[in-house]
DNA sequence: CTACACATGTAAACGGTTACATGATTAT
DNA sequence: ATAATCATGTAACCGTTTACATGTGTAG
């Protein structure tokens, strides 16, 4: 499977609704991991009947009662399982990349423009996830902190996808450049 | 839809049979778009059953006949009306992020393995780029063959997975060393 | 009174992976 | 002999996306 370790990954950094879920889907786990909030709901129940999450009802004062949801000790042993298994290759989707392979054939304008809008995301991304670190880091230096003996798991997650936003970036930039240049 | 517009990217770079197209996937296009042979195969016939690729057969001494394509006016026609649509957001799908995510709850030594075993497979794919990007400047210095007319698509994307390659490599030597840090 | 955040789903359609299937030629 | 490369598919299954569906409370 596939979303359902994203989920257990996720779950570790304390218990959460499927709605919480969702933004630390668009926060930080996304990087590694995206998918549509119905998605994280449906797992979330698939995960419950297999015994490896429990959730509990969390009533509120002026808003809708949650299920938050931990794993078990099953959940956690499903998850040592799956990281001993060897992981198979990274899949890489992204249409922008298709379209820039098909720069020659197509409208140079509207690639720019979207290469544009891109370069905003992985800035402002990249600027999101800095401060995700920064909170992680609580006050520490990064080396001091990746010395320690704290969870280091999700910092050297983001700092990949912080890595992969500012890359996205600077490729971004350089080839807005190179179709520009060329009228 | 999705690998179509890859395959007609890849078309771009002339006729090609189902195995060829494979290989392109697996050496360049697959950085941006990954597809297993048999879904390459069944996507060929569906484009051309579509009218946008059209396909003619290509016997061979001491080898089996082949059945190359190449896009038809109205490939052309849909790749640049794809290019044009506003592109949806890039999915990015790891395994290795994942497990890297959940590290503190799981066996470091497997992770730590698994991280060598990315890495030296970025070291290769970055090579293996390195020589695509090469042959497609042909001699020209990087920012002379951009500044020319030619066709910078192909150079733009692959430059784009070989700067992928590389910082994965980094990503996971830094993290091979935080980890076999804490022991 | 409009929009946004909270909160959770179902159902159908689509796209992609895995397992299975075949057979020739060339290089070691 | 054995493995690698060339060459092409089918069928079943799984995972993801999209469209549809509902309702409350809070802030501007």
């Amino acid at each position: 499977m596939a979303l359902r370790h994203a989920v257990l990954a996720a779950l570790l950094d304390g218990e959460a609704s499927g709605y919480e879920l969702g933004k630390r889907f668009d926060r930080g786990v996304g990087e590694l991991w995206n998918a549509r909030p119905q998605q994280v709901y449906a797992e979330l129940n698939t995960l419950e009947r297999s015994g490896l999450i429990r959730g509990r009802e969390v009533p509120q004062q002026g808003r809708p009662t949650k299920r938050v949801f931990v794993p078990t000790e099953a959940g956690y042993a499903e998850l040592a399982r799956f990281a001993a298994d060897s992981a198979r290759p990274a899949a890489h989707r992204d249409d922008l990349l298709v379209k820039v392979y098909a720069a020659d054939a197509v409208d140079a304008a509207s690639l720019i423009a979207q290469l544009r809008e891109r370069a905003a995301q992985s800035r402002s991304r990249a600027a999101m996830l800095d401060k995700v670190l920064e909170r992680l880091r609580d006050g520490a230096e990064e080396t001091e902190f990746l010395g320690g003996s704290s969870r280091v798991g999700p910092y050297l997650a983001c700092m990949r996808g912080r890595m992969f936003e500012q890359d996205t970036l600077h490729w971004c930039l350089r080839a807005i450049e190179v179709l520009e240049a060329r009228g």
